[in-house]
Formats: C-alpha cells, structure tokens, sequence
RNA sequence: GCGCCCAUAGCUCAAUUGGAUAGAGCAACAGCCUUCUAAGCUGUAGGUUAGUGGUUCGAGUCCACUUGGGCGUACCA
C-alpha cells in the first residue's frame, strides 16, 4: 500500500516540485475512520509555501491519479492529513501472494549480498547460564533471525575470554573441591566459586584421574576441564532454546596471533597512547571522551579495552557490513572507548551497533533474588526452561523492548504460565490446523478465485493485518526490536480469534467458505513465519 | 558528584521513532459453547503518560530542570 502510494507521489512531484523537498511519511492511522493510509505531506509544506495545509493537500489530491479499482476515497481530514481508502478486492489480493510465497513471505532482498555479525551471550565459562543471560540469549539470537530475514547473511558469535582472574579463581575451586574429594581438609574462600557444579567436575576428576592431581596446578587441568565442561553445558543450555553460535572466538588468540602487540605499536605510532606511571594510556580524552584510559596495567597486563578493540578489528577485517554487540547494561561505560579507539584507526564504527539491554529483575515471592554467579545465587536459564518450556522463555525475553527494565516474577511465570500470551499465538495457529483438518472431510478446499465475497468486517480487518507483516520484519530489523514481531503476532492473532468466532466456513456457501479458507491459510502462514523469527513452535494441535 | 538507561490503567507492557480520540494482556465485574478447539469471543470499569517549563501546525515521544529507580563510574571483565 505505501509503496503504491509513493509511486502516485513521485509522479504527482513532476508537476509540484516541491513535494521532493519533503520526507513525506505514509502512516497507519490508529482510527479506522481515518483510512488505510494517511499521509502528512501538506502539514509539512504549510511552512515553506506559507499556505494553510488543507489548501495544500487539496492541491496534491488534483495532481494524483487515483486508480478506482485500487483508491476507493481521498479525503482531507483534522489539521491537513490526507487520508486513503483502499480497495478491499485490491487488498484481498494479498491473500493470494501470501499463498503463494509461503515460508519465503516476510523475507526481503533489501540486504541481500551483504553479511553481519552478531554476537551475543559472551559469557566467560565460569558457571551455568543465568535467567539474566537467557535475555541476552534470546534477544541476540532473534536479532540474529531478523537480519536473516532482510537478507543479511549473520555470523552468530559468542566471545569468551578464560585468561583472567576469574578463570584463575574458578580453577582453584575446583582444585579445592578436588582436595577434599579425595578427604583432605580445605578452607573454601567465601569469593570464591560457590555452585554445586564445582564439586561434580571435580568429582568427574576425581573419577578420572585419582589421586594423581594433587600436586597440579589450579590453571592446569583444573582450569582445562572447568571451562571444557562448563562451555559444555552453556552450548546444551543454548541449544534447548534453539540457539547454535556458529564462532566461538576466544580473547586468547588476539595474543596467539599477536594483533595485541601490534596494535598497541600502532596506538604508539599514531601517536594516540602515552606511558605514565609505568602504564600505557589511551588518550581517549583527545578523542572526545570524557578522561584516558589505561590499556596495559603497571603490571604489563592489558585491561580489558585493548583485547576489545583488537576484537573490533578482527570483526573489520572479516569484511563485515554490520557489525551488531548485544550488551547487558553492566557494559554500558565500556563501549564509546572501543568505538573511539576504532574511528581514530580509521575503521567506520558506524558499522557497529551497539545495544544494551537493561536488566532481568527476578523476584521469587515478592523477594528481589541478587544474582550472582560466585555465591552461586542464581536461577539458571535450564531450570526456568525446565518450569515453563523454551517458547515460553524465548517469549517471554523477546515479547518487550530491550531499554526497558524487565520484572520476572519466578512464582507467576510458573503458576501462571498458561496464561502467556504466547499460547493466545500458537492456539491461533492450531485452530488454523484443526480447520485444515475439518474441511478435508467436506471436500472443501482454498480457492482465491471469489476473494471479493470477503467482505465482512472482522474478513478485512485480518485482512489488512496481513498486509503488514512484511513492513514489522523491516522495520523491527531496522530498529534492532525484536518486540515488534511479538506485538504484530499478538494483533494479528486477535484478528483471527474475531474472524473465527465471526465467519463460520462449514456450513457456508462454498465459494465465500473457500475464500475463508484461503484467508486462514495466509493468516496460518503468517504466524508461522513470525513465530519462526522469535524462534517459537507453531503447534498443529493443543 | 559524573555518565548511560528507565518512569504510561491496581500489575506486566504497547503506542507505526513527532501525528488525529494513549491501547493490549493479567487482575475485577457482567454475558456467550447441540455447529471448524471456550488456551476463544462480547461488554463494563480502570489515565493529569512521575512533576514543572520549553520547542511547533501537533509532544507519551524532542530539549531543560526536578523527583524516584537500575547499571556503570578501576592499573576488574
């Protein structure tokens, strides 16, 4: 519809000039009364033509040509909107592409030939995954999805880093557990890590090995296997929701290959790093960031920001034509030094988008439950996919906007979880199925050929809904929202709740029942294709 | 203190990125199943969009300040 519409524009332009000067928007009125589409173009020019915007807009509406079988009305509305009615047999024709597109219907070329990579999750292998990593997860991989879906060709990527700290500690504890698997007496730091897990790898050790670690080294084999068995279940936790990175890029092999050397060789050549107190700087402040920053420690150890941007390049030199890092908001300070520090090499950040997403609060009886993966207070992602299923949980993450602060009432989630509006979508879909298989009986079948005898109220308004999808997968890959898929499939599915409740097909005339089935078909394949995108089963039966 | 994010119905969230009368779902109340699945549909009630000012044809959306919350603010990642 608004492609259509913007053509009779383009041509209209020819003969007011001015219409060209203007980004002209073609929106959906929220008011069924104010038409398929409306457009602001007359306000806009009000100012420059210094003309009151209704005259304008009588002036466009002349310089149209209105193609009647498509346009049924244009009419001048409120303070100069210019309001269209379409045609209902022009939009039944949707029915038929959807029909015919299947699977592919939503897809668009408008990325075609070009390659992202997203990485999300990036969790270092210290423990289990967390429902605070689930909404990274989910998000991330439904990012990933949405990209596919304009043509991107994604790169999923998961980066991980088991040099440092953390890792050294996580090693120790499973040394210690080890010890005392064996009956030594130990003395179990209170930081360090505190989960059940611990103890099982290093009863797997134990099994394995005997007595013969006692003497190795915390960032030997107890290191090894931790993080070997961890990332194990990190990938089946992931799994299980239907998530598979195709790269796993560990921090170490920046230093294997040397890129952090030369990079900082090249800050020190561009003249961008500086030493003082033993530490080498990075003059961020130059670069228009708030203060420097120390990129090699006193120690001679870098800080997190030099691996980061070594990183960055790497994602450049793979050629990649967007770059997408999906954050929880813990990271929000550290992202404007890496882009700094890649603008100032010459690389585009712009190719980079960085999105943070706000925090899970989980409250489990009214209690706010801290998370934290050391004191091993946490919920685990496989347990919340245990309670409630993974559609549920790759709903429930990408049913809301990333910015905003999530609530997840554990009790509720599980008491209540029939009452997901993710099953209101899927039973839409198995309604769909089950007159599939009713009118299989009735040797009645889709046919697009009377889609005219739709013309009840409740037939166009599902109508009209189907013509928006292929707009919500663009706009919602555009705009990094995955919630939008969510929000479309909840209208959409209520749009077919009216119209099964409303519009019988057995028992009807068979020419309209045929056009409802072609219309339930389409709606079918819709849902089928958006709940694909958030990575959620469309059942045949419930 | 400073930076980023957030504040919309009792609760959880939308609102076509500045559009016309702010919408859904839960929860509450009142209805609808001899006919393709009632995990559904229909109706009622619920709002000074945290507050104040500004920008303009037009503000929940943009700007400034105030209040309240989240995350940061390391030679941790």
């Amino acid at each position: 519809m608004k492609n259509y519409l913007a053509s009779l524009f383009d041509e209209a332009a020819y003969k007011l000039p001015h219409l060209r000067e203007i980004q002209i928007s073609f929106d959906r009125p929220k008011i069924e009364t104010h038409g398929d589409i409306s457009s602001n173009a007359a306000m806009l020019l009000s100012k420059t033509l210094k003309k009151n915007p209704r005259e304008i807009a009588n002036e466009i509406i002349a310089n149209l040509t209105i193609d009647s079988t498509k346009i049924t009305k244009v009419e001048i509305a409120g303070p100069g909107f210019i309001n269209f009615f379409f045609h209902p047999d022009f939009l039944a024709k949707k029915i038929e592409i959807i029909l015919k597109e299947k699977d592919e219907f939503g897809k668009s070329k408008k990325h075609a030939g070009k390659r992202a990579n997203v990485e999300f999750v990036s969790a270092n292998p210290t423990g289990p995954l967390t429902v605070g990593h689930g909404r990274n997860a989910v998000c991330g991989d439904t990012l990933a999805n949405l990209l596919e879906w304009t043509g991107y060709e994604v790169d999923r990527e998961y980066y991980f880093n088991n040099a440092g700290r953390q890792m050294r500690v996580l090693g120790d504890s499973v040394r210690l557990r080890y010890l005392e698997s064996l009956g030594d007496t130990i003395e179990f730091p209170e930081d360090y890590y505190q989960g059940e897990y611990i103890k099982a790898i290093a009863e797997s050790l134990n099994n394995e090995f005997g007595d013969t670690l006692r003497n190795e080294e915390a960032e030997g084999k107890f290191k090894e296997k931790a993080e070997k068995e961890i990332f194990l279940d990190i990938e089946k936790t992931l799994q299980r929701l239907k998530i598979k990175h195709k790269s796993f890029f560990n921090e170490n092999t920046l230093y294997e290959e040397k890129k952090i050397e030369n990079l900082l060789k090249t800050f020190a050549d561009k003249n961008l790093s500086y030493e003082k107190d033993g530490a080498i700087w990075l003059k961020l402040s130059e670069l228009g960031n708030e203060q420097d920053k120390v990129i090699v420690k006193s120690t001679g150890e870098p800080t997190y920001r030099l691996p980061d941007v070594a990183y960055h390049i790497t994602k450049f030199d793979r050629k990649f034509d967007l770059i997408v890092d999906l954050f929880g908001s813990d990271h929000n300070a550290t992202y404007p030094d890496v882009l700094a520090a890649l603008q100032a090499l010459g690389y585009d950040s712009s190719k980079v988008k960085v999105l943070i997403h706000q925090f899970v609060t989980i409250t489990q009886n009214g209690e706010i439950v801290k998370m934290s993966t050391r004191k091993a207070n946490y919920v685990t992602l496989d347990e919340l996919t245990d309670e409630v299923g993974a559609d549920v949980v790759r709903y429930f993450f990408n049913m809301r906007n990333i910015s905003t602060h999530m609530n997840f009432d554990l009790a509720l989630a599980k008491k209540h979880s029939d009452e997901n509006p993710v099953f209101y979508l899927q039973y839409a879909h198995a309604r769909i199925c089950s007159i599939v298989r009713a009118i299989e009986n009735e040797k009645l079948a889709a046919a697009t050929d009377h889609l005219n005898l739709l013309q009840a109220d409740e037939e166009l308004k599902l109508i009209r809904k189907l013509h928006q999808f292929e707009e919500e997968v663009l706009l919602a890959a555009e705009y990094f929202e995955p919630n939008r898929i969510a929000a479309y499939l909840e209208e959409l599915a209520a749009s077919f709740h009216k119209f099964y409740t409303f519009c019988r097909i057995l028992g009807t005339e068979k020419n309209l029942a045929e056009a409802r089935i072609a219309l339930a078909l389409a709606t079918k394949i819709v849902l089928k294709n958006g709940l694909s995108i958030l990575g959620v089963t469309a059942p045949d039966r419930m």
